[in-house]
DNA sequence: AAATAAAATGCAAACGTTTGCATTTATTTT
DNA sequence: AAAATAAATGCAAACGTTTGCATTTTATTT
């Protein structure tokens, strides 16, 4: 039977009056009369009246949605990030179409297309690590459609960005781990290629440099960033190598897998060999021994990012003004890198004992 | 100048073609000839055209958009469901309109109106804790829209449902702790109006039922789900109460926030007391010691979610028929819950040591 | 070559809003 | 009370597709 669902026309017809005037007193237009107004709004409730904003999307050539493509929800990077874009986007009126990208650049490419055919009002993109062709984001651009890059950027594209201060929040912890006192260092971490990893690298490459060491004369392993990749590297590491005296990871995820094979090697942490990560996910406050690492305020990210469009989407500018958010991140020193002396010296006593994180 | 976006008038045009043999060349239909095709696809490229899916959606009745509903998208749990219903669906040709409902009833209801005024093809919940009252959902039944519901269900309603088989995933556990030789048990997990902590307490008291013992009897302690609250529960409750032989935790981040609590009291687990949780959060296989949880295969979830609702969809059966998938999770036994004596009988060498997940 | 069947295309309405402009109705001013 | 102004409503087109039915073109049969 499909129930036919009731129309503005449904309720002009049963108050004799127009379209127009149901529309514009549903809109809460200034023209309307209080009381025909409070006439529409009774009868819409009694017939039922479910607004049909696909209608309003193709009157007005526009939805009220916005695109966001992400390599992966199930990252606590990028989910916090989504959660940060909704709590801007939605009090706006905005709803969110997230796509995954998976880190594939053809699915990232599909998902353009799919978004320029919902004709969704902005869209939000932090690129996959395999994406290296931009054509689709300039596509994007060429329909009118206001782009903003977050996290995983490129200086291709002439559009509004959110970044991490990546060489700052890895310059900073290359410093803690300078002033316990370490100075025998190995770097792991992606692919120097992506802009995150070359930023770290740069961070850690600088406060060495200031100290008159030379990063890229220490061991410098790029890989894959994945737990497991790291684990069997790290086992294999250890059976060739000498210890360093500390492990710059600039990953948990990469961190983790080393400390795995570490212990399994039967090796003490920090004592045996220090560790630090990047990130802050939740599991780092939750490991033994903590993981020292750098936040990156992912939620926060997420709301700037989201400030960005609505201000590109509301100024209807023709010539959009490229701009820029960097965030600066955080050090969070735990006890992975703090040598025995100083272990009482935590300065995050908070995030060290009771992290955040709540449960389903 | 907001640019003109090319339609299938225009591609009809430069072709003396109509609209109609434009629209039907770019849907592929077979009545049009394989050479119009051609032309019709050729020049759409040439116009750099991008078929509006708005447009589509109103004259069709329907967009090709699902509305899916989670209480938090940074959840490793809900955001793996997540991945698997886009598994099932992109490749439907849908995409996923996500809402957060933030465990608020008042924000479920209003993502329902957005949703239904999206004209979503189905909508997939999965119920916020505060949730008791359901008009909003025979709401969408009333406007013929599909609905699955996952994970948090409710009886009242009369619609397809995915659930865990959480009664036999907490037997199990508890069976587990039983073969262990654990007797003295307390019990902690979220409030058991919720269905899945009321399972679960069932598929523990039964267990333990048939070993003559009462699970009401020993402490239960129900709570906030989050890891602060029971970390400080768990601090209190040490200070004035005697230890039991093991934790049944129905939560991983519960299960965490007790585990920090007795470490920092400085007792042993599992050899003061042992513990287990649920759910196998990424960070339970990498804590120390590796905790003993119930794996509940969130992906396989949101594909056995999307899979019911695309049947729902395809069959546009007036009447629904109401179906239900119930998983059968998988007990993960870790260090956490094993007797000394037989520490090297983990039974799950695998996830023991090298964990799933990968990193950003 | 005409008749018939099949294939391809065209016509026009419809989907449910929104909105500029025109018109009507109510209110104020002279 | 008429004129002028302000407030409220109506008219009709437009947004870009899809689709049942009618029509034209092409292929097949006799």
């Amino acid at each position: 039977m499909a129930k036919k669902q009731a129309t503005i026309q449904d309720i002009a017809r049963s108050l004799n009056i127009t379209a127009s005037t149901v529309s514009r007193a549903l809109n809460d237009h200034p023209k309307i009369k209080k009381t025909t107004k409070e006439l529409v709004w009774e009868k819409a409730r009694e017939l039922n009246y479910q607004p049909n904003s696909i209608a309003a999307s193709l009157r007005k050539g526009k939805a009220n949605t916005i695109g966001m493509i992400v390599p992966r929800v199930n990252r606590h990077f990028f989910s916090n990030i989504i959660t940060g874009v909704e709590s801007v986007l939605n009090p706006a009126g905005y709803n969110l179409i997230i796509c995954q990208s998976e880190e594939s650049e053809q699915k990232e490419i599909n998902n353009i297309d799919t978004l320029i055919a919902s004709r969704v009002a902005g869209i939000l993109i932090s690129i996959s690590l395999e994406t290296s062709n931009f054509d689709h984001l300039r596509k994007v651009l060429g329909h009118n459609i206001p782009l903003v890059m977050f996290d995983r950027i490129t200086d291709e594209l002439d559009v509004c960005k959110v970044e991490n201060d990546d060489v700052s929040g890895s310059y900073d912890l290359t410093r803690h781990l300078i002033e316990q006192g370490y100075r025998n260092m190995m770097w792991i971490g992606g692919s120097r290629r992506f802009n995150t990893y070359h930023n770290r690298f740069a961070g850690y490459r600088k406060a060495l440099a200031e100290i008159g060491i030379d990063a890229e004369a220490m061991p410098v392993y790029e890989g894959n960033i994945s737990l497991e990749t790291t684990y069997e590297f790290m086992c294999d590491y250890l059976l060739h190598h000498p210890l360093p005296e500390v492990i710059f990871s600039a990953s948990d995820y990469m961190a983790m897998g080393a400390i795995m094979a570490i212990q399994e090697k039967g090796l003490k942490i920090p004592d045996d060999v220090a560790i630090s990560g990047y990130s802050n996910e939740p599991f780092a406050a939750l490991i033994n021994p903590k993981l020292t690492t750098v936040e990156q305020f992912s939620k926060e990210m997420g709301k700037a990012t989201a400030r960005l469009l609505l201000e590109e989407i509301l100024a209807e500018r023709d010539e959009m003004i490229p701009r820029k958010t960097i965030l600066r991140p955080k050090l969070i020193v735990r006890e992975s890198t703090l040598r025995k002396s100083s272990q009482s010296q935590d300065t995050n006593k908070t995030s060290g004992t009771k992290p955040a994180g709540k449960s389903k």
